[in-house]
DNA sequence: CGTCTATTTGAATGTACTCAAAAGCGGTGG
DNA sequence: CCACCGCTTTTGAGTACATTCAAATAGACG
C-alpha cells in the first residue's frame, strides 16, 4: 500500500505513527473484469483507491442507456462520492474494466481517521478541490465546444485511458453515441489528409 | 460575518480564540450591479462569501458566447477555485447581478489559516465535496435529460435562483439558446393545457 | 474457423441552433 | 400621461449537429 502512503505524502506529511495507524484500517481487495466495487442502489461502503487495473463510473438513466461519468486507473480514488458522504443510495455504478487491485477505506471508519489524523482532511480537501475544478471545465466544455472539439481535447488530455477503453465508452464519456464518435473519426481522418 | 460563523459552525465547532482569528482576516466588500468579482484572466485574489446580493459565474468561449457555470446568492461560496488554488489565471468571470456584499479570504492568507485553524480543512473539505457532488450530478444530467426536463428540474431544484436571475441565463446556464428556452416554456404552457 | 463484441456506414429523423424580426416591459423624460 | 428607449422574451423559418435504427464489416479470442 506504498503507492498510496507516497500519494498522500504529496500533499501532507504523516508521521510513522499515523501512517502506522492509517495502514492498520486500509484493506486491499481484488475484483474480476466486470465485477461491480459499488452498484447504484447500494449505500456506498468504502472509498477505493486503484492500486491497479481500471473501472469505469456509470450512471443508467430512465431509458436504459449509459453513462460514463468517470473513468479510473493507477492512483485514482473512486467511488460514488454522494453515497459515501451521506450514506444514501448510490446513483452511479463502478464497474471494472480489468482485474482490478483496491485500497479500501470503510466509510465507517473515516469520520474516525479524519478525528485520529486531522491531517487526511487536508489531504482530501485538495484531493477534492482539484476534482471539482476539472468536474467545472469539463461542463463549461461540454457547453462550449463541439463533439469533435472535445474528442480530440480527450485524447490529448486523456491520453493514456484513450488508450486503455474502448471507443464506445469514450463515445459514452463524452456523451454522444458510438456511431456518431466513429463518424466524427472518419471525418477527422480525411480532414487529416487534406 | 455572523452568518459566515454561524454557516461554518454548521459543520465544525471553532473556539471562540479561532472565531476571533478568523474574524481578523476577512473583509467585507460591496460591489455595485455589473461590476467584477473576479475576472477570466487575472490571478483570483480571494475567495468570497456572499452576505447579500447575487452573482453569476461565467466562461467567455472562443466564439464569444457566455456559458454561465453558477450562480451566487447568500451564503454562497464564489470564486475561481482553479485559478484560487494554484494561483493561475482564471477562466471564469464572477459577475454581481445585484448590488452584492461579500465576505472575503485573501488567498495569500489562506494556506496561513489552514494552519492556525485545521478544523477549516475540514470545512472547506465538506463544503468542496458537496459541491463536487452536485457538479458530477450536472454532467450527468446534461447527458442523460433533455433540455425541458433539465429546465424543469431547475425550476423545482433551484426555486429561488429560477426566481430571480432573467431568462436568458437560465438559458445559459442550462446550456441552451434563449430562444430555444422560450420554445420550450412556450410548449410547456401548452402541455399543462391539455 | 466460428462466435462474440466492437466499429463502421448510411439513411431518415429529431433536437436544438442561427438569424431576423416582432412584441413585451420597465424606466425616464418631455 | 404618453412616448420613447433599452433590454428581455417571443415567434418563425431555415439549418446543422447529433441521434436512431438497421445492416455490414472488422477484430479478438478460444
Amino acid at each position: 500500500m506504498d503507492k498510496l502512503i507516497q500519494y498522500i505524502n504529496k500533499h501532507i506529511s504523516l508521521t510513522a505513527e499515523e501512517e502506522g495507524l492509517l495502514l492498520s484500517k486500509l484493506k486491499r481487495r481484488t475484483y474480476l473484469k466486470g465485477q461491480y466495487v459499488s452498484q447504484s442502489g447500494d449505500i456506498s461502503k468504502h472509498y477505493n483507491f486503484i492500486e491497479s487495473g481500471k473501472t469505469r463510473t456509470f450512471y443508467l438513466d430512465d431509458n436504459g442507456n449509459e453513462h460514463i461519468v468517470a473513468f479510473g486507473i493507477e492512483n485514482y480514488w473512486i467511488g460514488d462520492l454522494g453515497s459515501i458522504i451521506s450514506q444514501t443510495p448510490a446513483d452511479f455504478n463502478v464497474q471494472c474494466l480489468d482485474k482490478t487491485t483496491v485500497i479500501q477505506i470503510a466509510c465507517n471508519q473515516l469520520e474516525q481517521l479524519y478525528h485520529d489524523i486531522p491531517k487526511l482532511e487536508r489531504y482530501f480537501r485538495i484531493t477534492v478541490q482539484n476534482a471539482y475544478v476539472n468536474a467545472q471545465k469539463r461542463i463549461v466544455r461540454n457547453f462550449s465546444l463541439s463533439a469533435q472539439e472535445r474528442y480530440l481535447l480527450f485524447l490529448e488530455e486523456q491520453a493514456e485511458i484513450a488508450q486503455r477503453v474502448p471507443q464506445y465508452m469514450i463515445a459514452s464519456y463524452l456523451g454522444i453515441t458510438k456511431e456518431f464518435l466513429s463518424h466524427l473519426r472518419n471525418q477527422i481522418a480525411k480532414d487529416a489528409k487534406s
